[in-house]
DNA sequence: ATTCATACTTGACAGTGTCTAGTAGAAAAA
DNA sequence: TTTTTCTACTAGACACTGTCAAGTATGAAT
């Protein structure tokens, strides 16, 4: 096991913000807190990420290549594939999730490295896409369809993570079940204008 | 004009409040930094929301009530326009809907008045979703095709507000359309078990 | 005239991110 | 071997935050 006191400090942080994110949210996320958690002084967490927003990105780092490596090795199996490992990747990295789609927190343009594994997900995501419409398609039609197989898998995993869905439906015996019917829905979809 | 001055103290903190939420994030509001942009104490805030999730909670009450409006008054037009509807209206009131969609902040559990308008919306988008379906469908399959088309709307939304759709996609000439062409992709999918 | 509620103000406290200034120890250079 | 430099921290301080407790001015009701 990859315990705390081997992996150093660095390790040991991350993995605690990454919890906090998942159980309490990531705001709930403070250097002192995780600091304290790593039995460390509240300054020492500064040297290893600089700034509470350089925990972010680190963890945004972690989990978009945990994402983008998802979809890579679903995209052989079809957009539905593709849109239920999206859905399936935030459901089991709640805390990377969380921390991924808050632009608020930590802006990914200053972090080249983090955006590099971002750009690699949405690429895999593109050119599924693209394989599916065949070379015949125009730029914006591409587009158009990229936004909606993303803004699917996007909205569903965050509805079920952070949103009212469960609750509001009330009678959903089979998570599981409800994200394929879901991505099977979005991937049956190939509109022509 | 419904000036500061003669709405109240309530109406002027609320006001600004959104207006921070819509430029810097939910996160960025703060009891002290509202109280000052009102020109009264820390504490006068206080009187009116209670604590800091009060003054989510009435932006949130505020936000769906505006939102079920909206759905309620598109679902004549068949669930295209519904899913439009949904988008715009995160488009055009970016400071609510990023604090309703913020359970962290303040859980609508606690405030009825506010889930009352949540619910609203919420009906008005399952029973539209019903409708289309015709009266055959079975309950798993209703919730199915309504999760369906809340997570189409609710990602795209999110995605356009927050997330780095439009920066990743590159060139898109009118949003708008790519609202539409979405929206006609998500209401044209019915797919039959 | 007195009570009472409303709409505030002032003051204090613990907790936060982060700047500055240290320090113990190991490696590298002289 | 002695000295310097680098790494990985610790300790203290500052301004800022949410919120509790207590006070005050104003108007209405009794």
């Amino acid at each position: 096991m990859s315990s705390a006191k081997t992996d150093g400090l660095r390790r040991q942080v991350l993995d605690a913000a990454v919890a906090i994110a998942a159980t309490s949210g990531p705001d709930a996320i403070s250097m002192r807190e995780v600091a304290r958690l790593a039995g460390v002084s509240h300054q020492a967490p500064y040297h290893h990420f600089g700034d509470r927003a350089g925990i972010f990105a680190a963890i945004s780092e972690e989990g978009f290549r945990i994402l983008a490596e998802s979809i890579e090795a679903s995209t052989t199996l079809g957009t539905a594939a593709m849109c239920e490992a999206y859905v399936h990747f935030a459901l089991a990295h709640k805390g990377h999730f969380r921390v991924m789609m808050r632009n608020d927190l930590c802006s990914l343009e200053n972090y080249p490295s983090a955006l590099i594994q971002a750009d690699r997900a949405f690429n895999a995501l593109r050119n599924e896409v693209a394989v599916i419409l065949g070379e015949d398609s125009n730029e914006d039609e591409a587009n158009a369809h990229t936004a909606y197989m993303w803004s699917v898998a996007h909205g569903l995993a965050t509805l079920l993570i952070d949103g009212p869905l469960l609750k509001k439906l009330g009678s959903v015996a089979d998570i599981n079940e409800l994200i394929r019917n879901v991505a099977h829905k979005a991937s049956s979809t190939i509109v022509h204008s």
